[in-house]
DNA sequence: GGTAGACCTGGACGC
DNA sequence: GCGTCCAGGTCTACC
């Protein structure tokens, strides 16, 4: 099998760093458990390949990439690009030091990368296909958009679709075989605006747009609201805003024992987390996950067809009951120096 | 600017 | 196994 390597820094770990938002459990993305890889097809150019991912034990130690069929020098530099941005690997590592130093809570266990997808596309078609349904639902959703609307590579893994594909796709289709709902002439409308490059997208994608401008025009595009806007400027790397929904308002009542109403409650989540401004999302979404492996085990453990589909509100809730969960105060932000002590709230 | 109600699907629950 | 209720964020109409 073809292979090429990617050199990680030296604290890089990919079960870790994969395992660390849900997306890694949204199709085409497939994390082997037992090889700890992991495994989907890319579209490059009007080509297609499959690859796995893995690395052997300890962290730093280069990504072996296999490939199920030889890809020319250009396409292999088109799969690396992907690659990279899935992984985080495209990103300043000085913004990684900066917020271990903000947040020493993460320094040891060098938590800091959010998996994402290859493609900005693809994570705002997840973004949406994650509004208004509960997980299961979003798991299902993408698994049926790759396999009625994705393409396979020469061993059989799929692709997420492109926007070309997606923006000529009938929304009846899309309703009744890929049960995205209501979602239907939105997903088509914003996959019509990313294959056209509208101006709206070229402005999204520049790494130079304000965030201010950035967050207006996401939520000028269909079917993204203030939680989906949120949720896309992390996905690009702008950690300043959180998206808020009912599993902050969970975390705010559960982890940081607030009281009140889902309003009230929301808004002191967004206080408690502004001191850590730029780096806000991260701080926020680590305390989150590390309570969702409280309750699930280490996320390098989750299947995406067991664990991977258990995370409704009702199961949640029975495993805190069961596993006597308390109320946590985890740490405030550390501005200035490293070596004062982090507040408590 | 704030709010009520519709939009869909699938999980949970009671019978 | 069936019927009903509910969770979930965005959009539109209305005040």
């Amino acid at each position: 099998m073809p292979s090429f390597t990617i050199k990680p820094p030296p604290d890089y770990s990919l079960a870790r760093d994969v395992c660390s938002y849900g997306y890694f459990l949204l199709a085409p993305n497939r994390w082997n458990v037992k090889e700890q890889s992991l495994s989907r097809a890319l579209t490059l150019d009007k080509d297609i390949v499959g690859i796995v991912i893995s690395q052997p034990k300890g962290a730093g130690k280069p990504l072996r990439v296999g490939l199920d069929r030889p890809l020319s020098k250009k396409t292999k530099l088109l799969a690396e690009a992907q690659i990279r941005r899935m992984l985080r690997l495209d990103e300043d590592e000085s913004h990684v030091r900066e917020f271990h130093k903000v947040d020493p809570r993460w320094k040891r266990t060098g938590r800091a990368r959010l998996f994402r997808s290859p493609t900005l596309f693809e994570d705002v078609l997840k973004t949406v296909t994650s509004c208004n349904v509960t997980w299961p639902g979003t798991v299902q959703m993408n698994r049926r958009l790759c396999e009625v609307v994705g393409r396979s590579s020469p061993s059989g893994l799929l692709t997420f679709p492109s926007a070309a594909q997606l923006a000529r796709t009938r929304p009846e289709t899309l309703r009744s075989r890929c049960r995205v709902g209501y979602r239907d002439l939105r997903i088509i409308e914003l996959s019509r605006m990313f294959a056209k490059r509208v101006p709206e997208v070229r402005i999204i994608e520049d790494p130079a747009t304000p965030d201010d401008l950035l967050h207006e025009t996401l939520l000028s595009l269909p079917g993204v609201g203030p939680y989906a806007a949120a949720n896309i400027m992390q996905l690009l790397g702008r950690y300043s805003r959180l998206p808020l929904d009912t599993e902050s308002v969970r975390h705010g009542r559960s982890v940081l024992g607030y009281k009140g109403s889902s309003k009230q409650v929301m808004k002191r989540v967004h206080d408690h987390f502004a001191p850590f401004e730029s780096h806000a999302f991260r701080s926020y979404w680590f305390e989150m996950w590390i309570h969702y492996e409280k309750l699930q085990g280490p996320a390098h453990t989750w299947e995406r067809d067991t664990t991977g589909t258990m995370f409704t509100a009702s199961q949640l809730k029975k495993l805190a009951e069961a596993a006597g969960l308390l109320p946590e105060h985890p740490a405030g932000p550390r501005k200035t120096s490293p070596r004062r002590p982090a507040a408590r709230k």
